[in-house]
DNA sequence: TGAAACTTCTACAGGGCGTAGAACATGTAA
DNA sequence: TTACATGTTCTACGCCCTGTAGAAGTTTCA
């Protein structure tokens, strides 16, 4: 349960990316200088967003815990629940989680892996 | 690019249990049984679908790539593409690859991991 | 050739997502 | 204390995906 939209995801990348929470405004400055500063004409440049338009994403991202907000301060911060790097292993969990021969998954996983990938895995099985 | 609705899953899982190809009324009976044959109370009934609407379905998994058809035969018979094994390792690599940081995810993934899983990792990895 | 079986076309409702205005809340300067 | 600036919530709409299936077209068999 977790398929996130193009906005939601952009706004996910940008609290991943910078480690303080953020308000809405400053992510809605974000959004429309994503991605292209550095002189690119290809990419997609950054659209001039409603400040309501990343609230309601906001909101959504909340309601799926994603995104945590303090509602103390006024102009509420909000920040990624869990890092990407945890989320995206949660995300592969779940997807593995869906077969019933897990470890037949796993085979053909470890069969298209790279080398550097592949190294890092036996050094992290070893220490458990 | 691999999201999929319920039914449509329904009708992969039928796809990838049966090792034949089989057609859009052999699906509608298996999906008009499936799940519970075995006395249960609970669990979801098999509703009674239109053939057309498995055709619809059959067609729009066609268009996903996930299901190949073969024209000849009159009753077109239907099959998945790759098995459940290798679709799931595909979307693993998906998710993966979502990360910049891939190897980090690779850690959290194996933090865990059951040990038997972790075990049949390690034999796969040292013939690599 | 006509009926039975099958496939394709078209359609609609419901939900998720991008998008944002309208309405409501609140703190602050005058 | 009031009005304004700033911020949040409500409501809404269009698009696309999915479940669902009837209508219409096609093929096969007797």
């Amino acid at each position: 349960m977790a398929s996130l939209g193009e906005l939601e995801r952009a706004v996910m990348d940008l609290l991943w990316a910078g480690q303080e929470a953020a308000t809405a405004n400053r992510l809605r400055d974000l959004l429309a200088q994503s991605t292209q500063a550095h002189g690119g004409s290809a990419g997609h440049v950054g659209k001039d967003l409603a400040v309501t338009t990343v609230l309601t994403v906001l909101s959504r991202l909340e309601k799926k815990g994603l995104v945590e907000r303090e509602r103390g301060t006024r102009p509420h911060r909000y920040q990624a629940v869990s890092s990407r790097e945890d989320h995206t292993a949660e995300l592969m969990h779940e997807v593995l989680g869906s077969a019933p021969d897990r470890e037949a998954v796993l085979a053909r996983f470890i069969g298209s892996v790279t080398e550097s990938e592949a190294e890092t895995l036996r050094k992290l099985l070893g220490h458990i």
